[in-house]
DNA sequence: CCCGTGACGGGGG
DNA sequence: CCCCCCGCCACGG
């Protein structure tokens, strides 16, 4: 594969991929991505993200489950409102399942 | 130019 | 919800 001389754009290129209702960590897609110690990069990127609607951010979260980034989303829940729209349960912050529905691009994309 | 900070994660004590 | 330090790198003060 290339190296990552769009390293934004193949974070884009991935999100996207993710399907409704699964979410993912930062830490698999620099993973993925081949730069496992560049999860903060990820989160620089979807931050840079906020004018592209046709990212699903919000699919998005840490290692945990946990939505550290729903204070990016404008409202207070708004993070939270759009993973419930898509099925997927949060609960003080944090992603029910999330074992269950986590979605490793490494496997399966 | 140095330094703290961040939507992270791994490793050591 | 153990605590602390390190690597990653872009950005603002």
């Amino acid at each position: 594969m290339e190296e990552n001389p769009n390293f934004f754009e193949r974070v884009y290129q991935v999100v996207k991929l993710i399907p409704p209702g699964r979410v993912t960590s930062y830490g698999a897609i620099a993973r993925y991505l081949g730069a496992a110690k560049s999860a903060r990069m990820v989160g620089w990127a979807l931050n840079n993200s906020h004018n592209m609607e046709s990212i699903p951010a919000q699919r998005v979260v840490n290692r945990f489950g946990l939505l550290s980034g729903k204070y990016h989303f404008g409202g207070t829940n708004a993070m939270q409102q759009l993973l419930e729209a898509e099925g997927v349960k949060v609960k003080e912050n944090q992603v029910q399942n999330f074992n269950d529905i986590f979605w490793d691009p490494a496997t399966d994309l």
